[in-house]
DNA sequence: AGCCTTGACTGAACCGGATAAGTTCGCTCA
DNA sequence: TGAGCGAACTTATCCGGTTCAGTCAAGGCT
C-alpha cells in the first residue's frame, strides 16, 4: 500500500501542490471552496502528512521528549511516572503530539540524549523530571535553546518554566495533623537525598518540628526502593526512642514499612501510625490502607505538557503552581497509645 | 545556538555533502584518512544528522511506536508496562531508535494511531500489545504492511511476528503445585477477558484441573484492578464451598485478595493460599510475602524490541518463544488447614 | 479606459540528508 | 605511450512538505 503524499491530493484536486499545503493549514491563499474540496479528497484518500517532510521544512517535529533517570526495577514499581506519563500523553495526543521516551543512566547521558535529540530536531522540547540540587541539565539545555519545562522546584530550573507544587506545605500539613494527634516523636523517611524535592521536604519537616518542639525529628534517607524503605524502618523502630509516626517520601517504601511493622510485632495505627507520599491505589489495597499526601498525578504531567507546548510556540517561560498534595487521612495513622 | 548540518562539516572538511554522508555512513567512496578527518570533524562540532532529512530520503524513520490501551489508573498502578518498557527502550536506544508512545483509547483509535504513523512516516515498525482474541489490529497492520512484531500469543497473530510465553504451562505448574500441597477446591481471578492470554490461562486453568479431577475449579471476571480483585475475592470467600487457594492474573489483584482475606479474618496462608501472576516487587513487600509466577519482563520488552528491528531490517517474521513464567513460592503458599 | 488592488492560485526554491551518475586522477599493463 | 580501470571524490536529483515570489483574471475607482 502506497502512503499518499501532498502531490497525490493536488492531483486528484487540480490543483498545485501549494495550494494543498494551504488549505490543510488553514493559511489565506485558496477559497473556500477550494479549501473544502482539498480537504474531503485528503480524507478520503487517508492523507496524512509526512512529519518528516513536515519537521525538515522548517515547521515542528510534532513531537516532545521525555527522558527518565531511573533504574527500571524503581521505574516499573513505582507508580508515578506511568500516570505522569499518561498525563502527558492525553495532553499531547490532543494536539496531535508524539511522545518520545528514553531511559537513561545518569545526568550526563541525559544532557547526551538532549544534545542528540536537538542535533536531530527530533523533539519541539522536552520535559525534564527529577530537579536536582545544583541540576548540570538545566544549564546545558538553557545553552541548547531547547525547549523545556521542569517538573519541579520551585527555585532551581534557571529561566526554565517549570511546574511544581508546594511539598513544603503538604508536609508541614502531616506533620501538624500527626502532632494534633498526640504524636511527640516523629520520623521521616526520605528519598533520594540529592533530589530537589527531596531537600524541599527534608528542610520544612526541619522547621514544623523545630516550630513545634519536635526534638527527636530524625530523617533517614533510602532511595524509594521497598528492600530500602523497609531496612530504614527496621533500624528506626530499633531504636531506643522508637518514633511513634513515620512518614515516606513514596508509598512503595510506606508499604514495605507497615509491612516490617508488622513482622515486629507492632500494631497500625496503635504503636505506629504511617503517612505515605504519593497516594496511588496501592495505599488502599493494604492494610490498614494508608493515610497519604496524595494528589492528581496525571493532572500534573498534562499541565506540564500544555506548558511546554506553550513554551514551543513562543510565550514566556512560565512558573506555574499545580495543586498542592493533600493528606487523606485513613487507617494508619491514630492517636500513639500511651506507653 | 545553531544546530551544525552535513553542510558544516563539509565546508569545515573542504569536501562535498556527498562525501560527509558516505564518511558516516560507512559508505565505500571515501579514503580511511578522509573518513577519519571528517568523523573528527563531526564529532568536533557535535553534528548528528537530522532525523527528518535522513526519513526523507529514504532511510528509516529511527523510531518505533508503541500504542497502550488502558486506563491512566491501570497503567500507573501495574508495573508491568512500565517494565516492558524500560526493557523496550535499553535495546532501542543500544541502536539509537527512539520509542514513541501514544495512549490510546480503544481499538479503533490504536488502529488510526497506526494509520497515522504509517502516513506520517513517524515510526519504522509497532509493538503490540494486549492482544486479544479475534484481534481487529492485526488485519489493520499487515494491510498497511507495518512492521509490527506482537507482544503476545501463541497464535491469534496472523502473519505478524511475535514474542510469547507460555502462560499455559505456567499455570499449569501453579495449579499442579497447588493441588501437591493438599488444595482441592482453587479458585482463579481471571484478568479481561477479551485479551487472549486470559483466554489461554482460562482454557489451561479448566484443562489441568479437570485432568486432576478437581471440581469446583471456578474462574471469575475482573479487570486487573485492586477494588475489582478485592470484590472478586470477597465473592469467593463468601461462598458456600470456598477455595482454599487463589490464583490472581497479576500482582495488584493478589494483593487486594489478601487484604480482602484478612479483612474477612481468614489467615494466609492457613485458611487461604494465594498465587499471583507477575512477580513484581509489590509481592515481597506485602505480608506474608506472595508466591507468584514470576518472568524477567524487561527482558521480554528487549526482545520484543530486537525482534522488531529485525522485522524492520526486512527478515522475515518470527515467532520467538520467550522464558515460561516460573513459580517462586513464599509465604502466602501452604498445605490447607483441615476443617 | 486605464490603473490599481485583491483574491486565488502556480512555480520554484528550500529544508538536510541519501544516493545514483558523472568526473578526475593516478596507476597498471599491453 | 596511451588505453583501461578503479579509487576518490563531486554533482545533481530526489524525498515531501512549506513558503515566497510571481501570474492572471476579476472588480473597483477615478
Amino acid at each position: 500500500m502506497k502512503r499518499p503524499t501532498i502531490a497525490d491530493v493536488a492531483r486528484r484536486a487540480g490543483v498545485s501542490k501549494g495550494a494543498v499545503s494551504y488549505a490543510l493549514n488553514g493559511q489565506p491563499g485558496v477559497s473556500e471552496a477550494t479549501r473544502q474540496r482539498i480537504l474531503a479528497i485528503a480524507t478520503e484518500i487517508g492523507f496524512s502528512p509526512s512529519s518528516a517532510a513536515r519537521a525538515l521544512s522548517g515547521a515542528s517535529a510534532g513531537a516532545v521528549g521525555l527522558a527518565l533517570c531511573r533504574p527500571a526495577r524503581i521505574l516499573g514499581i513505582e507508580p508515578f511516572f506511568m500516570e505522569l506519563i499518561s498525563g502527558v500523553e492525553a495532553e499531547l495526543s490532543a494536539r496531535s503530539y508524539a511522545l518520545t521516551l528514553q531511559v537513561v543512566a545518569d545526568q550526563d547521558a541525559e544532557i547526551a540524549v538532549y544534545r542528540r535529540w536537538w542535533g536531530e530536531r527530533r523533539v519541539d522540547g522536552v520535559l525534564v523530571c527529577d530537579l536536582r540540587t545544583d541540576d548540570r541539565r538545566i544549564p546545558a539545555l538553557e545553552q541548547l535553546q531547547l525547549p523545556a519545562v521542569v517538573i519541579g522546584g520551585p527555585g532551581g530550573t534557571g529561566d526554565l518554566a517549570s511546574v511544581w507544587s508546594d511539598d513544603a506545605a503538604a508536609l508541614t500539613e502531616a506533620v501538624e495533623y500527626l502532632v494534633a494527634l498526640g504524636h511527640r516523636r516523629i520520623a521521616r523517611v526520605g528519598g533520594l537525598p540529592d533530589l530537589r524535592h527531596t531537600q524541599t521536604r527534608t528542610d520544612a519537616f526541619t522547621a514544623v518540628c523545630g516550630q513545634l518542639g519536635l526534638v527527636d525529628a530524625v530523617t533517614v534517607w533510602s532511595d524509594y526502593t521497598g528492600e530500602e524503605g523497609g531496612r530504614a524502618t527496621r533500624r528506626l523502630l530499633s531504636s531506643a526512642q522508637r518514633p511513634t509516626a513515620v512518614i515516606y517520601d513514596n508509598d512503595v517504601m510506606a508499604i514495605a514499612g507497615l509491612s516490617v511493622a508488622q513482622e515486629m510485632g507492632l500494631t497500625v495505627p496503635g504503636d505506629l501510625s504511617i503517612v505515605a507520599w504519593d497516594d496511588s491505589p496501592l495505599c488502599r489495597l493494604v492494610h490498614p490502607p494508608l493515610t497519604a499526601l496524595g494528589r492528581d498525578i496525571p493532572a500534573y504531567g498534562a499541565h506540564a505538557a500544555r506548558q511546554l507546548l506553550a513554551v514551543i510556540a513562543g510565550q514566556p517561560a512560565g512558573r506555574v503552581q499545580d495543586e498542592t498534595p493533600h493528606l487523606t487521612p485513613r487507617g494508619s495513622t491514630a492517636p500513639p497509645r500511651e506507653r
